[in-house]
DNA sequence: TAGATTGTTAATCGATTAACAATC
DNA sequence: TAGATTGTTAATCGATTAACAATC
């Protein structure tokens, strides 16, 4: 059943590619080639032309590629070409900063509703959409094609929600929790650890700071 | 003037096996082997190992490690022995929910300050703490001995802002902004790029129901 | 001591870079 | 055609895994 299977590392390279080649788009360069994008990226010409050719070739030879057909084709390869259908589990801060943030929009993935456990919160309104209780979850992606599931809640809860998500349609998850989901494979996961995040910042600040001696 | 040199893929994996010890610690566990945390984490026990060896031996021979200890040992190797000012400039949906994240403090990292350009927002407290106008910031820095920023403004203004900092004692920035920073070496970059992180999902999403032709 | 498990070296695997023939 | 630049193979580099001697 699997095709030639990209690595992640590859994958986790294509939304930068998509976003500069979007910029020159919009700056109105036509074609660019390998080399040209190494400068503006900082990566080699050779690695991006092993990261294209993964999906088949979308530049010519002499001529280097076409900005709009490889932004397009980009786009397709990180299923941007359709509709997303999302909700948002847990409308506290982090919750309904990301329901506000209309750029998603764009890109085709689609708020339909917000969830909370919360009786002060269900009924609040986050742009259009109400926060709704917990047990109307699974009629709900039912009734709206929801493929996509934001899980911001504390991490407690997090995991049992995920199980339950696992019973859905909804066929991926977007987890805030800091906590690791154990979801049947089908389910895809993307992990966005904020504090591992700034772990990581502290350490490359502390390190540097002591090769350094500062005070 | 550089020691051995980390690799990052060693520093990214060290705030899950912080997290993992120190819910090890929580539920009384003295000791565990590569083994048994192996089993835990789902990565192999050899690397667990590699990993630790690269900051010296944590471990005894026939035991195993200690879980308080390793857990210290690894809070001091990413810096969380020590306490972090920070400042989060871009007071909107993001910002806010950052500001209101209260378990940064847990792990010595204390908001001191906020930062807007717009009028409405001056003013507005977050918790305890006002939001300031941009006119401000170098001199707050340089009064709050602040070395961390976070950068929650669209990608417009963040490269200017990133280099107006360059120019003060903040030595690390966590980017929320959509844009690649330039900034000059010495300046600690962590990016958080949430958009990429929904493609990235996006994409394994499609991946998977094309290889398994859904509707 | 015998058993367990680390620390570390060696082997493997995968990802990145270099090189160049194919071709526009 | 000559020049440019891809697509792709080969070489290198780095990270992961396996193996095992050291040692608690």
């Amino acid at each position: 059943m699997e095709e030639k299977e990209i690595s992640q590392a590859v994958i986790g390279r294509l939304p930068r590619y998509f976003r500069y080649l979007g910029e020159l788009k919009d700056s109105g360069i036509e074609r660019i080639s390998s080399q040209d994008l190494s400068g503006l990226m900082k990566v080699t010409a050779s690695q991006i032309r092993q990261d294209f050719n993964n999906f088949g070739g979308f530049g010519q030879q002499g001529y280097g590629y076409n900005v709009e057909y490889l932004y397009s084709e980009i786009g397709k390869i990180l299923g941007l070409d359709r509709l997303h259908y999302y909700i948002i589990i847990g409308a506290g801060n982090l919750g309904r900063a990301l329901g506000n943030y209309t750029n998603f929009e764009r890109r085709g993935f689609l708020l339909k509703g917000m969830f909370d456990q919360d009786p002060e919160k269900i009924g609040q309104k986050v742009r259009e959409i109400q926060v709704r209780p917990m047990e109307e979850l699974e009629d709900f992606i039912d009734a709206n094609n929801i493929d996509i599931a934001v899980l911001t809640i504390p991490k407690a809860g997090a995991v049992e929600i995920a199980e339950r998500l696992a019973g859905t349609q909804v066929r991926a998850i977007w987890n805030f929790a800091h906590v690791d989901l154990n979801v049947p494979e089908g389910i895809q996961v993307e992990n966005v650890h904020l504090s591992d995040s700034l772990m990581k910042l502290s350490y490359n600040l502390n390190r540097y700071m002591q090769e350094h001696q500062k005070a």
